[in-house]
DNA sequence: TTTACTTGAGTT
DNA sequence: ACTCAAGTAAAT
């Protein structure tokens, strides 16, 4: 062994901002960046990932320890991956070790070798054949069984197919060692394509201009904001544009919100898309997952579609990049590894050399941003595909009106008009439950939870009452526990109350109601969906979950139930998200044969975000807000950071954050606002506290973070609280 | 004096 | 994150 690199330096999978250097035994294969060793580690082994090899190291060479594995010889994690999650680890201020370990798979976390899991299949011997004919002893029926299982097979048999008969592990495994049966490796598969190809429709002007646009950028960075409603054609945009880059023999990676990622448009990808297909989602097993992870990065995968954490998907042949529905908060991480899956993306394809689509009714602010300061080009869609017109949206000023559990006279009417035509409606109350308070008239006692500062919501059908926050629960009380009174009365409007409202008022007329408790089983959000498009229900009733499904061609009526809770809310972003939940909302309505109407219930019917929507639709929103956000230096026109703490107890996470902020050097323009409580300052048993950093530049922001982050972990509070740090947080709470 | 539990430091 | 040593509180 002569001039091979003999320190390898690894990230451990802990919050530690330090990298370890290790020596590497000269018997040992050559590790490789990306790749994984198993490593000691204190006590423990651990397994790493190898940032850097090297001939020398800075620290005392007698000191370090030797790897005890090298477990890959060619890297999990290919070097342009490595490099954006490096980038990653820097820009958000986390740990490199937990960013990596963020973006494997569990089972190569855990040392499982990198192949497929799902590729092996088994298939009968020659002497498994003549033993079959003959017949096994009878002490054995179930090998005897699986034998001739595998003799009757006309191809090999694969894991799933033996799961159905029973316990099947140590019979295969005793074939085997006996030679009568062997295993062999399948090609990685992808998702079963469609027999039948769906032909792809003739695209309208616009779409074509689009497609136009994405392929001419192929063969180098570009970012372009795809706009169009639900409707307008958006999916046959992004299918053409992938027909282009699989037919130039690469791959395409889509980036859907959770939600989004649903039977119904994998089956249209995969009808229309003639290569295979895999889905990186948080419903997969562990094998499953790591099959299709291994798929992408080998190539055998070329159309690659998954929820954030597929943004850290390995690619072979990467060409294009797809982010549907960008503005969606569910493409940034909440916890832990705090990274916005569309950033990032946009990042990826920058240094990959590729064109990133982002698409979008309702952009965010941040991503109109970045068109009008012509970094990203701006594809428009028209309205509706088939032409038909934009839904109207129409106040209705309920004040002083009667209402009736939040209905107001004149919207029962429209939803009677509707109903009689025979369509559907659709009504959106951003509240489950069937009322959020439940109060004692007697003494006026509010049922609190213990563990937050929230109030508990009352459930119908189970008579429970459950904290939305942390998860608490417990049957209704008969009786007041202060006063012993027994006239517990719901106050305010859930999602239950409504539909035990509209089922009293429109008798014989089916009510479907969508929302988180209602779709909790596996599939259960699909299978309603599904109902409410054959047209079970007449009324579909939820909370945005509604807004986020598919579009309901029956639907003509849309209502808002209560604007109202909206539009005060204490996040500066809070009408932005209203913004976009009333036009997401409005374009479930309507289709060119029968345009839709949609009704908008709030006490404010001089809100300038309601007028402002009404009249200039979401662009003047979006243009106004711009200009309010420039007006108050508030993101895109200024970077922030949040840091958060939390403790069992009040004052360790103030105290932890008094001592960060003493520890912030003097910049210009920078602002720090806090520590203060966070909104609802207890949660879940304990209370929180944030600070907040903005400064006029990213780059201004990014130096001191990077200087000042890594030695928070060395404060002695920092023990004694839980904390995290939120660059270009999303939600204040 | 022994033993359970908290606290702080360190992992190459 | 986890593990260990040192320190403290409480059981014998």
């Amino acid at each position: 062994m002569s001039d091979r690199a003999a320190i390898v330096q690894v990230a451990v999978p802990f919050p530690l901002y330090k990298l370890f250097d290790y020596r590497l035994p000269s018997a040992a294969p050559s590790p490789c960046v990306g790749g994984r060793v198993v490593a000691p580690f204190g006590r423990r082994r651990v397994v790493g990932l190898v940032t850097a090899v090297a001939m020398q190291t800075p620290s005392e060479p007698a000191r370090l320890r030797a790897i005890e594995q090298v477990l890959d010889t060619r890297p999990v994690i290919p070097a342009e991956l490595m490099e954006l999650l490096l980038w990653a680890s820097r820009y958000y201020q986390h740990p490199i070790g937990e960013c990596l370990a963020a973006a494997l798979p569990s089972l190569l976390r855990r040392g499982r070798a990198a192949e497929p899991a799902h590729a092996r299949v088994w298939q009968i011997t020659s002497a498994g054949q003549t033993i079959a004919t003959r017949g096994l002893q009878q002490r054995a029926p179930r090998q005897a069984k699986l034998l001739a299982m595998l003799q009757q097979s006309t191809r090999p048999i694969s894991r799933a197919d033996l799961a159905a008969s029973g316990a099947w592990r140590t019979a295969l495994a005793r074939l085997v060692a006996q030679g009568w049966a062997e295993a062999l490796q399948m090609p990685a598969h992808g998702l079963r394509q469609n027999h039948v190809r769906a032909a792809a429709p003739v695209l309208n002007p616009e779409q074509s201009k689009a497609v136009a646009a994405i392929t001419k950028a192929l063969n180098g960075f570009q970012a372009l904001l795809l706009e169009g409603v639900t409707g307008s054609g958006k999916t046959e945009v992004y299918l053409a544009a992938i027909e282009a880059v699989l037919s130039a023999g690469r791959q395409a990676l889509v980036l859907v919100p959770e939600i989004g990622l649903t039977p119904q448009l994998v089956a249209r990808f995969a009808s229309r898309l003639d290569a295979p297909l895999i889905l990186l989602h948080s419903g997969l097993s562990d094998t499953e997952r790591l099959d299709a992870w291994l798929a992408a990065g080998n190539d055998a995968a070329a159309v690659i579609i998954g929820t954030r954490s597929a943004v850290f998907a390995p690619l072979a042949r990467p060409g294009l990049i797809i982010v549907d529905e960008e503005h969606d908060t569910s493409l940034k991480q909440q916890d832990g590894f705090r990274y916005s899956a569309r950033d990032l993306a946009v990042v990826r394809a920058r240094r990959l050399a590729i064109p990133i689509v982002l698409g979008s009714a309702t952009a965010s602010l941040e991503t109109l941003y970045n068109v009008r300061r012509g970094r990203y080009r701006q594809l428009r869609l028209p309205q509706r595909a088939g032409g038909a017109a934009a839904p109207g949206f129409r106040i209705l000023d309920v004040r002083g009106k009667p209402l009736r559990e939040g209905l107001s006279q004149p919207l029962q009417q429209r939803l009677r008009a509707h109903l009689d035509s025979g369509r559907q409606t659709l009504l959106l109350l951003n509240r489950r439950g069937f009322a959020p308070t439940l109060l004692c008239h007697e003494c006026g006692w509010i049922a609190l939870c213990q563990r937050c500062d929230a109030r508990l919501t009352y459930h119908h059908p189970s008579q429970r009452i459950r904290c939305h926050h942390c998860g608490y629960e417990r049957p209704v009380n008969t009786h007041c526990p202060r006063c012993a009174s027994p006239d517990l009365r719901p106050l305010g409007l859930g999602t239950q109350r409504v539909e035990a409202a509209l089922r009293l008022a429109f008798p014989g007329i089916g009510v479907l109601r969508i929302d988180r408790d209602s779709t909790r089983a596996k599939g259960a959000f699909e299978a309603r969906m599904e109902a409410a498009r054959r047209g079970e229900a007449q009324i579909l009733l939820g909370t945005q979950m509604l807004a986020k499904g598919h579009h309901l061609p029956e639907v003509t009526l849309v209502a808002v139930i209560d604007a109202d809770q909206g539009l005060f809310g204490m996040d500066f972003r809070a009408p932005e998200r209203l913004a976009q939940l009333l036009v997401q909302v409005a374009g479930r309505a309507g289709r060119a044969a029968h345009p839709g109407e949609v009704i908008i219930q709030t006490h404010y019917p001089e809100h300038p975000l309601l007028q402002i929507l009404i009249h200039g639709g979401y662009e003047r929103f979006a243009e106004d807000a711009l200009r309010e956000r420039e007006a108050a230096k508030l993101p895109p026109f200024s970077a922030m950071a949040l840091v958060r703490a939390e403790a069992q107890e009040r004052e360790p996470p103030r105290a932890f954050l008094d001592q960060a902020k003493a520890k912030i050097p003097p910049t210009r323009g920078l602002t720090i606002l806090g520590p203060v409580p966070a909104p609802m300052e207890r949660r879940a048993g304990r209370y929180r506290a944030q600070l907040l950093l903005q400064a006029p530049q990213r780059d201004m922001l990014q130096a001191l973070l990077s200087g000042w982050v890594p030695r928070l972990a060395e404060l002695k509070q920092a023990r004694r609280v839980r904390w995290s740090v939120d660059v270009d947080p999303l939600e204040m709470l």
